[in-house]
DNA sequence: GTGAAAGCGCTAACAC
DNA sequence: GTGTTAGCGCTTTCAC
């Protein structure tokens, strides 16, 4: 079976495409019995308007890309909820794109933007991603770009954030009230404006609580194996941490795996806090003490900006910054019992 | 900065746009010098093809839709990731709808696909799936579309499951061996094929064990506290079940709380199996017992099918109806100390 | 109120 | 080997 064009309808009708085409979209120009004929004739063969044809001529997709370093993570996938939720009630389409942390894969995937594809991105950066050409090449292209979370500093776009360095502050703070004296901060980056956030904030805690500065920049990979390696080695010497704080939501387990084989209590021996946003964490063993985000609203505001700026001309992005709040939900992995 | 196209490349060499379009694609037709010059401009222009105008053309948009009932959950954000994987591969576009678990929906978006938006469609269905045309609508355009996990029974096409009456009779008789003798089955729906099986698995393990059946078809919904509540009416009950499967990943933490709020101890007075995909499940209190789906590898393959068929001409994707195991894997929730 | 025609950017027959 | 031309399906002047 065929698609159904405007120009089979046409010659149904006896109409001409033009007169169609108008019909379909309800124009003054055309009377209402030839509107009804038209109307009628296109909901009994089921006519769907080609995507692409209109795209081409007006040039615009309503179609939107979401960047994302992966999808199997709760704050990703959350936010990927909050994206959807307003790109449907708009109307538009939303392409996914995964970068696995891979920064050339980011520069490919911005730059087959540049084809028209789409009319705006919401992203969030690779862990890698150190320079900024690429993201410059398509806001010359005019795309709109808003980043959320992992945003580009040096961009000059709207950017959601959540309050990384309040937020590091004060679970650092937390553990400490717990009474650790020896906090490490587990990061996937170095590159990362969050990462240097919640790092700036455990430091800041650190000082303003005199408390010396623990193992720092233990970068944690992609391979969940060599993560638990790695911080078994750290958790084994003399001085190991009696704090960590995970950055990210994966280095959860390993960190739990890591003290369960080496027969550490949490949170007798060592405590934990954690970036997350798992809806498990509260029946996790023992129950995980987080920072959680606000992924689905993050998600849900980066769209909203995006659309704004995708409907009105003039709108300036680079003044819709918006940092919203994350919330520290102490648990069992920091209080013994809660 | 306006988009460059051909005929800006075919103005500037003074060629023809055909020309350029030949040199572009490194037609035999076009002489080397030529193709040379063409080439050499293009990527100094930075010239990158309208997506559309050659999807219009060609009437193949080198895009395909993923449709899920949620991103939320490991199964599917595994799934997508191994539908990524081999997309990337191909260079083809990843459209993502999400239907929420809403049928309605679901028939829209399949419609929209009749558009010639989307060259194949990967689908999972929602749990209040019961009629088809919709689905087959969609097949009468010729759009290649394979399903994965949440499969049609009833659909004339691929479909990538994993062997859930097998894996449900397994979890069952685990429980069984365990010790259980009132064993309830938490399901989402009574219209997936997959529901079916699973509880279908069930029975057929409790009449082999000659054990009576539990509490069946609990059917549980989006909302968690309304799930605790009705899990803590069904616990509360003299005869309250000794074991539960959950046939839903986000059913798990449902259940633990019920139980942790009514006192009732897992695996002591209470045994859990969860078709659940969770990497935190080894960390769990207790530990999870789980039936693990080859969600990645589920996807992936789905994939691969779909792209075949687009590939080949005359492929009948009717044949191609694959079966990946899942893995039980006994941890905690069901035997002490695990 | 309706139609003819141009054109969005690209490709593919078919000339030459 | 290169150019001309005719569309893909649609919208949008501009005539009538």
């Amino acid at each position: 079976m065929d698609n159904i064009t405007i120009k089979m309808l046409a010659k149904e009708l006896n109409l001409s495409t033009a007169a169609i085409s108008k019909a379909l979209r309800d124009s003054h120009e055309i009377s209402t019995p030839t509107k009804q004929r038209v109307q009628e004739l296109a909901s009994r063969l089921n006519y769907i308007p080609n995507a692409y044809a209109g795209s081409l001529r007006i040039r615009k997709s309503k179609t939107i890309a979401v960047v994302l370093p992966e999808v199997a993570d709760s704050f990703f996938s959350q936010a990927i909820n909050g994206i959807e939720a307003i790109a449907e009630e708009r109307g538009y389409h939303v392409l996914i794109y995964l970068t696995h942390e891979n920064f050339s894969r980011e520069e490919a995937i911005l730059k087959d933007f540049q084809s028209g594809r789409v009319d705006g991105v919401l992203m969030s950066l690779t862990a890698e991603t150190a320079s900024y050409k690429h993201i410059n090449d398509l806001s010359s292209r005019n795309i709109p770009l808003v980043f959320f979370d992992r945003v580009c500093e040096e961009a000059n776009t709207a950017k959601i954030t959540t309050n990384d360095l309040e937020s590091s502050y004060k679970a650092t703070q937390h553990l400490v009230d717990c009474g650790c004296r020896n906090i490490a901060l587990l990061s996937i980056s170095d590159c990362l404006s969050i990462s240097n956030k919640r790092k700036e904030g455990y430091e800041k805690a650190l000082a303003d609580n005199r408390v010396p500065q623990g193992p720092l920049n233990i970068f944690c990979g992609n391979d969940p194996a060599k993560n638990v390696a790695a911080l078994k080695t750290i958790l084994q010497k003399k001085d190991r941490p009696d704090g960590v704080i995970a950055s990210v939501e994966k280095l959860t387990t390993d960190v739990y795996l890591a003290c369960k084989e080496l027969g550490l209590s949490i949170p007798g021996d060592m405590k934990v806090v954690s970036f997350s946003n798992l809806s498990s964490a509260s029946i996790l063993n023992p129950s995980l003490t987080t920072v959680t985000q606000p992924a689905y609203e993050m998600g849900k505001t980066a769209a909203i900006i995006l659309f704004k700026s995708l409907e009105k001309k003039n709108f300036v992005l680079h003044d819709e910054c918006l940092t919203l709040p994350s919330e520290l939900i102490v648990r069992g992995s920091t209080v013994a019992g809660k």
